[in-house]
Order: C-alpha cells, then sequence, then structure tokens
DNA sequence: TAATGATGTAGACACTGTCTACTTTCTTGA
DNA sequence: TCAAGAAAGTAGACAGTGTCTACATCATTA
C-alpha cells in the first residue's frame, strides 16, 4: 500500500486539472483553454479529465468557484481595524488590487459568461460568499449610524460600490484604455480617486469636503 | 450590364458577412459566431467570406466598429437642449438604455477581448469617437462653470463616468446577480439612481442637496 | 481577344469537445 | 482468498472550427 494509491492518484488528477486550467487561464486567458491541452500538460489522455468532470463546462465551473474563493480570501485576509469605514475602505483597496494582480483570473470570473448557474450550485455558493463579504462591510458601516434609513440602503449600497468597482476594474483592462487619447496621468490616478469618490458617496468622509 | 454586377454582389457578401455575423452575435453571442456558420446562413461556400476578410479576427474587429458606430450614432441622437447637465444625464441614460435593448452587442464592444487595436486602427477611430461624445459631454458641462479646475478634470471625469455606468451595465446583465440574495426592488432601482448620483458627484445637483 | 485579377468553390490539415468501446487497476464482500 | 465490480485511464471516431492550398469562373481591360 503506498502512499500512490489509485485513488489518491485520481483525486489528484481531478485537482490537477483544476489547477492546471487555471494556470493556462492565467497565462493565456479563458479563450484558450482546452481539455486537451490541459490532459497534454497532464501527460494523460485526452480522455482521462471527463473521468472526473462531466463536461468542459464543469471543469469551468470548479475553476470559477476556486477563483471566487480565493479572491474572498484575499479580500479577508487583508488587517481588520475596529472602524469600519476603515476597514470598507480597505476592501474596495484589496479588491482592486486583486483585479490588477490577476486580471485574466478576475476576467474569468467576471467577465465572461458563466456556466449556467443552476446547473454549479457550488460556483455560486461560492460568489455569494464573496459578495456577502461586501454586503458585511457596508451593513457595519451602516449600524454604527444613527441614521436608521441606511440599513434599508445595505443591498443597494453594496450593489452601487461592487458596480463602481467592477466598472473600473474592467475597464483598465480593456485594450480599447491604451488607444484613448488621455491626459496623462489621468488614469494611474484613478483608483485612488475612484475609492475616494465611493467613500464620499456612501458618506464615509468628514461632510465639511462635500463642498471643496 | 445588369444591376447584379460581379462586384456589386461581392460587395454585398462583404457587407452580408458583417450583419449576419451580427445578428449571430445579437442571438447567441460572440462565443457562437463562427464564419462557417455565417456563410452557411448566406449560401456561399465556406471560404467565400475569406476573399473579403483576411481572418476571423478582421471580421470581428469590422463588426466591433459597426458596433461602435451605431452606439454612437444612438447617443448622438438624443434630443439636444442648451443645458449642458441635462444633456450630460441623456446621454448616460441613452448608454444605459442602449446596453440594456443590446446586451450581447454591447458585450461584444467592451466584454470580450478585443483583436489587437494596433492591427485594426479602424476599430479604434470608432471606439475613440463614441468616447469622444462622453468627453465633450463632459467638457461642456466644465465650460459653463467658473471653476477652472473643472477643465483639467475633464478626461478624470469621463473615465469615472464611463467606468461607473459600464459597471453598472456589466454587472446587470451578470448570471451571478440573479442568485444573490438582494432585497427586492434594490435592482430595478439601480439604473436611476446610478445616474442621480454620478450626477451629484460632478456637481450637476443643487449643492444644497450635498450635505443630505 | 487574350490576359489578368477578383471572386467563389473544394479539399485538406490540425485543432477542439464529446461519444463510445476497450483495458487496466483497485476495492470489497462472500 | 479470490472473484466480481466499480473506478480510472486509453484509444478511436465524429462533427465542428479556422485556415492553408489548389482550382474554377467571370468581368474588366490592355
Amino acid at each position: 500500500m503506498s502512499e500512490k494509491t489509485g485513488r489518491s492518484q485520481s483525486r489528484n488528477l481531478r485537482e490537477d486539472c483544476v489547477a492546471e486550467g487555471l494556470r493556462i487561464v492565467s497565462e493565456k486567458g479563458v479563450e484558450a483553454l482546452s481539455l486537451r491541452e490541459v490532459a497534454r500538460r497532464l501527460g494523460v489522455s485526452h480522455q482521462a479529465p471527463y473521468k472526473h468532470f462531466a463536461s468542459r463546462d464543469h471543469i469551468l465551473a470548479e475553476m470559477v468557484r476556486q477563483s471566487y474563493a480565493s479572491f474572498a480570501q484575499f479580500l479577508e485576509q487583508r488587517p481588520i481595524t475596529n472602524n469600519a469605514p476603515d476597514d470598507l475602505g480597505a476592501m474596495g483597496k484589496a479588491y482592486l488590487e486583486y483585479a490588477f494582480a490577476h486580471p485574466l483570473q478576475y476576467r474569468l470570473m467576471f467577465g465572461t459568461p458563466l456556466p449556467p448557474p443552476e446547473n454549479h450550485p457550488a460556483m455560486m455558493e461560492e460568489a455569494r460568499h464573496a459578495f456577502g463579504l461586501l454586503q458585511k462591510g457596508i451593513a457595519d458601516v451602516h449600524a454604527m449610524r444613527a441614521d436608521p434609513q441606511a440599513e434599508a440602503r445595505t443591498d443597494f449600497d453594496a450593489f452601487f460600490v461592487w458596480s463602481a468597482l467592477h466598472g473600473l476594474a474592467a475597464i483598465m483592462q480593456s485594450s480599447v484604455l491604451n488607444t484613448l487619447d488621455l491626459a496623462p496621468g489621468s488614469v494611474d490616478r484613478m483608483p485612488e480617486e475612484t475609492l475616494n469618490r465611493i467613500g464620499w458617496m456612501l458618506g464615509l468622509d468628514d461632510p465639511s469636503e462635500c463642498a471643496s
């Protein structure tokens, strides 16, 4: 009974397929992903991955699930203070950091049509978890406010923040951006300024800055 | 010499390929686009389109170019008043209208990796034109202000507005959205509220609303 | 009128996902 | 212990794709 039992090997193959698939995605993008290439890199027959995944969509869904998980983990592992607005700001910063550090993986999660969500509940569960972090960040901020209306707006604000962050991340990765004739420096300052504006819109800053 | 000369037919085929391609994209998305399917629908051999386009990327670039053109045309044909802030608001509204009315075509322009821009200058020219409309809308607003700093921020503000609008459009088309447990109604009100917030952030509204 | 270039056809190649059939390997229960 | 059976991997086939090449057709024009 060596360590390399058939079962453990096969379980490794399943995980290896996902890992190798994610590597391909990170290098060349989702469009360049093929199960045959995965099998080739792992040195197995082109049908081996199909013993562990029903279809290309299923391996893709697992890759998306793991991406959401590591994305959420990255958001969670930032230093946490007891200041809700600061923590929310740090989460926004972390969001953009992840998007810029792993552009193709980010595109996998948020920029390509996902396999039918109803067929891949595990994938969606992980997505809900990631979004839940943002909801909680917003809720914490609202909770420390006197304003009773704020709480009712939690989902709305979460949606808005997500939308603003995603818009920024998506456009900064677009190839269109490089061909636009923009004032120099206006692109580089965008992430920081956008985070400021989001915070401002949520009323995180000193109201006196409002009119300036 | 009938009207149907070889030349005019071939020119039609070129245009027909793009039109049929756009039809496929609008129905099934870019991923489902294939030149052989286009040829099949047009009743020609699978190689006929290649007499008019060097590669799949070239036909795709032309489709993107036409999409940008019709997108820009849609933005331009909205009623124009002499009130710059109102006109800018109307453009934002038109932006979202187009995105929601033609989701797959919108994805073609802003949601899929474009063919190498340097190889397709006509495509990028049309993209610049579309973005130029937004820049002009912002510049007009800044121009009617006393604030001299505002003008220097034109590109920055244009970038921000584009980013916010795109983020909203992209997320509202995401399949993830339907599986999130959000407060009912928070999604439906997003477009209008986002436009309000953008206007607010640009200072288009009465400053007295700022602290509310 | 003959040549030439543009346009369209046909076949082939390598690649993809997925179906089927076959072999090997490991587990497990009588 | 060993035979049965499940699990895992291999191999071949099929239809689909983009693109290369060779060939046919036809209009213009020198």
